[in-house]
DNA sequence: TAAATAATTATTGTTGACAATATCCTGTTT
DNA sequence: AAACAGGATATTGTCAACAATAATTATTTA
């Protein structure tokens, strides 16, 4: 195999560069959850050594997509429903503190930003029917938004590099439900509005009923999941 | 200078060794906020080689203790009060989901528990009057204990794992105001007997509140500070 | 035949050397 | 004297070999 398969980012480390293919490697399934990953056959696979390899791979665990158990071997993370739970928990309490400080701290261009963007959503969901992928990285961007809109460099961090890394996963594993992003849509416009009332209050509650909704329909598509595998070894 | 300066504790990988004495050093101040550490003298100091230094340190990195700057070194962060401002709203959100969690998911033995720590605490706090340190890692159990009871492993990893650290950061700097303990311990019984009447609406407010307060008091230690230095300034 | 045990293999952990890069110092130029 | 350029030095990034540990297979024994 020839050597350096990396596209080759002037600036970035090795390990750097590692460290986001797999990271998309995980997120887009390439690498199947649950997966064990020996660190001679991503050396090989990416054409670098296992020095930097495993630099990577300590990163990769901090932010939860791998699970290593030393001297045995590290997997990539399945996703069970209780973790997708906790995920969307935590990401409850997170998102509706980002939405509170946005609320407090954006000011009037800021806002005029965020409904630009609900409306180009608009028109996505209109011509793109179906196609949810760009869809959900709609979603995603709205979100993006306000964690950055609430001008704590933590929060930001703590929701973009963790947290919705591991939504992606949930979501490249979940369909989703073909009225979910009309309803969305409406629900991030209430809360923008929440915003643009300076209503920090409503805008922290909306926001944490928008992503409990989210993950109602998530848990639902899990059960039904469940049943239609049960109603099948039922008849086999 | 000798080899193997670390504790030998059997099992652990010299990384995981390096990882948590690193991590004391830097949380106590025994590394000083802000100072640049090479690789170099740390491999010497702990007597061990490169890569394995390099991977905890990409793990402190992870948690926020250590900041790096790729080809150009690595930092101990340096917490600024805008920082530790971060800290505590991300905290005040993720505390308080926890209490609304635990007041969901605890049964009656796991209460009395608690309830037995905070009577612990109260003799504590009127035995070592003014041992700061105590009461603080005190305070640090109570909220770990929540944190353990909302039975969600993400959100206990992450305030045990990420935010507890960097908390203990602030307060090996910050001097404690003399009437905060009891204070606290009360705050603390109102969360306990929000717990215990199943109430999770006001044990989540009542988290919220007690964080709040909490930084308030860090806040004004800090101003006081400032007034000082810049009192010392005009006379001098 | 099944369980226990020893030998083998695969994989991770660790090291020291080498390469690439940034920082710092020195000398020159304007 | 200040600013810039270039080289020396220190520091990080990368590699390949070796050591230690766990998983696997083969062997022996009850």
């Amino acid at each position: 195999m020839k050597k350096n398969n990396i596209t080759p980012i002037t600036g970035q480390t090795l390990s750097e560069q590692v460290f986001d293919e797999l990271k998309e490697a995980i997120i887009s399934g390439e690498i199947t959850q649950g997966s064990k990953i020996t660190e001679d056959m991503l050396a090989k696979k990416y054409g670098i050594s296992r020095g930097p390899l495993r630099e990577a791979i300590r990163k990769l665990e901090g932010i939860r997509l791998l699970v290593r158990i030393p001297h045995a071997g590290t997997r990539v993370v399945t996703l069970t429903q209780t973790m997708m739970e906790e995920i969307y928990t935590v990401r409850e309490a997170l998102e509706g503190m980002s939405a509170r400080l946005a609320a407090e701290r954006m000011n009037d261009a800021e806002i005029d930003n965020l409904r630009q963007l609900l409306e180009k959503h608009e028109s996505n969901i209109d011509q793109s029917e179906g196609k949810e992928y760009f869809q959900r990285e709609g979603d995603l961007d709205f979100h993006y938004c306000i964690a950055r809109a609430s001008n704590n460099e933590f929060l930001m961090q703590l929701l973009s590099s963790e947290l919705y890394q591991l939504l992606r996963i949930c979501r490249y594993q979940s369909s989703q439900a073909p009225e979910r992003p009309l309803k969305a849509l409406n629900e991030h416009r209430q809360i923008v509005e929440a915003i643009a009332n300076r209503d920090p209050e409503l805008a922290e509650i909306l926001m944490r009923r928008h992503i409990n909704g989210a993950w109602n329909i998530v848990k639902n598509l899990f059960k039904s999941e469940n049943d239609k595998s049960t109603l099948k070894k039922e008849y086999s």
